[in-house]
DNA sequence: GCCCAGGAATGTA
DNA sequence: TACATTCATGGG
């Protein structure tokens, strides 16, 4: 294990975690981290990231610092983009402030894909319920300094298991197991996704049994980093409809519309909760 | 009992 | 193209 300690502007652990692109964020020793600490699980490995202030502490396999900071989008100006947003835009310039912490993690492409089929017309708890069930079932046990922990599966693994009972996946479990069989098979290529123009990897995606436009447009965002990308689901249908009269303009903030996005589902949901 | 959840597939006109 | 229905599952 290694630590690594850095400051990241922009960068609130505690928002991330609540943000609705994550759902293997465990919170962890919330005495001894105040300002957060979670094991954050991403494809087949983890760390433990906690932030005291500005400053983000990275405790994670020896040689996996780079890997961490790419996850966490270090490489983005998130100040330009909240800058951006022109003050006559009352409704984002608030959302903007309040969910100012936030950032877009470069996940692994696998478990966005598969995380987000099982995301349609979920809710986030049982979302986190069912990919942890099937990192439990079918991944595999791994230990670190922090103890046990499960990997997410592999297609293979996914593949492998006989039937996706007992996970909450519902009637989603046809669409995970009919791509896993297709990406063992070589039917279906997920590497060469990285390469294409956004628009021809969102086609490619939505030609996926169970993918829609919307989850295409989360898995783009999350699992590949195309910032342009704007999912719409109800949260974010709802804020359109009410404070846009139907109609949100995203090419006002080309290249990286799905950051907006991530202001406007964060506040709104955290408007909710009170 | 109903409605909703980070929707999509399918059927119908 | 544009709607309507159906699909598991659990919480409010």
């Amino acid at each position: 294990m290694e630590t690594k300690r850095l400051h990241i502007n922009h960068c609130n652990l505690q928002q991330i975690a609540d943000s609705g692109q994550c759902f293997r964020w465990l919170p962890y020793d919330r005495t001894a981290y105040p300002g957060g600490g979670y094991l954050v699980h991403d494809g087949a490995d983890r760390a433990l990231i906690c932030q005291n202030g500005s400053e983000i502490v990275i405790q994670c396999a020896d040689g996996a610092q780079e890997r961490w900071l790419r996850y966490l989008d270090i490489g983005t100006d998130y100040g330009r983009i909240i800058n951006s947003i022109p003050e006559t835009d009352v409704y984002l310039t608030r959302a903007a402030q309040v969910g100012a912490g936030l950032r877009i993690l470069h996940a692994d492409l696998w478990e966005m894909i598969v995380s987000f089929i099982v995301s349609q017309n979920n809710n986030i708890p049982r979302i986190k319920a069912s990919v942890s069930a099937m990192c439990r079932k079918l991944g595999d046990r791994r230990e670190d300094a922090f103890g046990e922990y499960y990997t997410f599966p592999t297609a293979q693994q996914l593949a492998a298991a006989d039937n996706l009972q007992g996970l909450g996946l519902g009637y989603r479990d046809k669409y995970v197991a009919g791509l896993a069989e297709n990406v063992c098979r070589g039917d279906v290529r997920l590497d060469s996704m990285a390469e294409m123009p956004t628009e021809d990897a969102r086609r490619y995606l939505r030609s996926i049994y169970g993918i829609g436009e919307k989850v295409a447009n989360c898995i783009l965002l999350f699992g590949i980093g195309r910032k342009e990308a704007f999912p719409i689901d109800t949260w974010i249908r709802k804020i359109i409809d009410r404070e846009y009269a139907g109609q949100f303009h995203a090419e006002n903030y080309d290249g990286y519309a799905g950051v907006i996005q991530q202001y406007m589902f964060y506040a709104e949901r955290e408007a909710a909760r009170h």
